[in-house]
RNA sequence: GGGCCUGUAGCUCAACGGUUAGAGCAGAGCGCUCAUAACGCUUUGGUUGGGGGUUCAAAUCCCUCCAGGCCUACCA
């Protein structure tokens, strides 16, 4: 590819709480739909930088750790590693995987408050909250439960009746008491906290939405309700009373008034894409320039495309509060260009729940298949448009058809019809036909559009073009039948062959985003590392020259029996282990 | 309560206001035998949730009703 086409590309995928294991829900809401346009871009010869990590802060980490009996930190800690574990099981590429309990996004988010500070743009506030003396801290008001007064149900959240869907404020609750551990010892204490003024960014933020011509209804209806509803933006909280955090302060100095507050998660959750940059660069021994070439406009930054990958529930937090805190620090920090927002993936007939254990959930999804088909099915099923299901019956279709019978048989009739009639290694001479021509015109003109799906970032389209590009390969066997022309000109049947081993390499290298280590065992097959995306067709179906040893590949793609799919339904109907 | 999204073939989904609403899977028929009983070809399925309206023309735009989902700012 020529240099003049090469592009810096800059994605990010929302961080995934460090609060227990994900499940398959999460993963394709943001972190595998950016994997997969980070190894596409990659694969294009473009420059990626690929960042993700954990969101560290917050009560419920404070929680789940007194829950497990260990300092927060430590728990953090050993839950980062089990997260980190299960990307790399999902192959998911991250440049570098973060944590936003690092010593860069402390520094980070601080100097974003001190600059935010500067341009008058944060107010303090003296507000009552509640306070449990039992459990020693104030509490969220879902964190309070009680009786609802408009109907009487007894387990209204402070936030919400979830029986009558009344929207409540904790006052408002009979009995009201600690859901954390049901004490009533509760009181109403005075605390300070610091508001970023987003209401006084309405108009720059609503003219750059404005602006963001190509955006997908789904992001910027949800950004336009937050800017118009009522009486507009509100400012925003970025501060808690929580041990666990960004200690506040402005810039490198304390901050009179504040002390031992922290940040809220969600203002220095989004700050942790840059400070993971800088985490990157400290990891690989590299200096500030370095990273900051991909975050600072004025530093390199300028011909950076950033893109950012989320569930639908994060959109407002990146097209407004995140936003707001790098236009209102008055530097030159890189936007975000272009938002891909996802629905949610329902789990046969309803939702997926963490809480009830209901679904698939990452480390299980592993354990009982290759991370490959897992993402071939939750990519070509993306929820792009509507919130998608996952069944059990599409999931072992989708994969048995597409993946065994339609690529994975390809293969395997190719490479041992060749070592049956000509040996291990690309058969010589022949020519071959029209049959052929017509192929490599269908391929070329499928590839360019499953390119196109790819830039334009349609995953299901572009699934379904690559599933059709496979296909086209057992038509053109089944037309061209070697088989029968060996009998009388096994010199047209090696060419033939030649081109169908060929055309293996090409869909290795054109499916690797889908799925890497299906492609990765196609090239060791092939013998070959040469992973050049095809320019034309009929160039990239001559690089493996005849003589070329190669070997026939274990079942690329076993079949998932229906036993086995209905014992999977019943263990994953709900509760966890 | 308010806002937004969705509803198309048995299933999962397509379709700039513009031929006869298309694919894959499932179903039916035929073919092939190299291959993981895999593959290929042909083919049956739709009053586009209901009703009304705008238009030469509506799955698409407007109104209304029904069903499902999401958000509603202190969960993250």
């Amino acid at each position: 590819m020529a240099g003049t086409d090469m592009a810096r590309i800059l994605i990010t995928s929302a961080i995934p709480y460090i609060n227990g294991i994900k499940h398959l829900g999460n993963l394709v809401g943001s972190q595998l739909p950016a994997d997969l346009f980070a190894r596409y871009f990659r694969a294009r010869g473009h420059e990626v930088m690929f960042l993700c990590a954990t969101d560290e802060h917050g009560t419920p980490a404070e929680l789940a750790a007194a829950k497990a009996g260990k300092p927060v930190a430590e728990y953090c800690a050993e839950m980062w590693a089990v997260q980190k574990d299960l990307s790399d099981g999902f192959r998911l590429s991250f440049d570098h995987f973060g944590r936003s309990s690092s010593p860069q996004n402390h520094a980070l988010t601080q100097h974003f408050a001190g600059r935010l500070a500067e341009a008058g743009l944060i107010r303090e506030v003296s507000e009552r909250q509640v306070y449990s003396n039992a459990d020693g801290r104030f509490l969220p008001d879902r964190y309070i439960e009680g009786t609802c007064p408009n109907c009487g149900y007894e387990r209204a959240r402070g936030d919400q009746c979830e029986n009558c869907t009344k929207q409540l404020d904790p006052t408002d609750l009979i009995n009201p008491r600690s859901a954390i551990s049901g004490s009533t010892d509760l009181e109403v204490r005075e605390t300070k906290h610091l508001y970023l003024r987003q209401s006084a960014m309405k108009d720059k933020l609503d003219a750059w939405i404005d602006s963001k011509k190509d955006w997908p209804v789904l992001t910027t209806s949800i950004a336009k309700k937050w800017l118009h509803d009522g009486d507009g933006l509100q400012d925003r909280g970025i501060t808690r009373d929580l041990d666990w955090g960004v200690p506040v302060k402005k810039g490198d100095e304390d901050w009179p008034g504040m002390e031992g507050k922290v940040f809220y998660v969600w203002f220095d959750a989004p700050i942790e894409y840059i400070a993971c940059a800088a985490e990157w660069a400290e990891a690989h021994g590299k200096d500030d320039a370095a990273w900051r070439r991909w975050w600072r406009t004025d530093e390199g930054a300028e011909d950076v495309r950033y893109i950012q990958f989320m569930g639908k529930d994060n959109v407002p937090f990146h097209t407004l509060s995140f936003p707001a805190t790098i236009m209102g620090s008055g530097e030159p920090w890189k936007l975000v260009d272009y938002i891909k927002s996802f629905n949610y993936l329902n789990y046969d007939g309803g939702q997926f729940s963490t809480s009830q254990g209901r679904g698939v959930f990452m480390d299980q999804a592993l354990s009982i298949l290759p991370a490959d088909y897992w993402r071939w099915w939750l990519l070509s099923h993306a929820p792009e448009n509507s919130d998608s299901e996952f069944t059990w019956e599409n999931f072992q279709t989708s994969v048995n058809k597409d993946l065994a019978d339609v690529l994975g048989n390809f293969v395997s009739r190719v490479t041992k019809f060749c070592r049956s009639k000509f040996g291990e290694a690309v058969p010589e001479g022949g020519e071959t036909g029209e049959r052929a021509e017509a192929l490599i015109n269908e391929l070329e003109t499928r590839v360019r559009a499953y390119e196109g799906h790819m830039e334009a970032m349609e995953v299901r389209k572009a699934a379904a073009e690559l599933r059709a590009i496979w296909a086209a390969g057992n038509e053109y066997l089944q037309s061209a039948a070697p088989w029968t022309v060996f009998k009388e000109d096994p010199d047209k049947a090696a060419a033939q062959i030649r081109l169908a081993l060929n055309l293996i390499r090409v869909y290795a290298v054109l499916s690797a985003p889908f799925i890497p280590d299906a492609s990765a065992k196609l090239m060791a097959a092939m013998n070959t590392d040469d992973w050049t995306w095809p320019g034309p067709v009929a160039e990239a179906l001559q690089i493996l020259p005849s003589g070329h040893a190669f070997t026939v590949p274990e079942v690329t793609f076993k079949k998932i029996a229906d036993e086995e799919r209905e014992e999977w339904a019943k263990r994953f109907a709900g509760t966890r282990d």
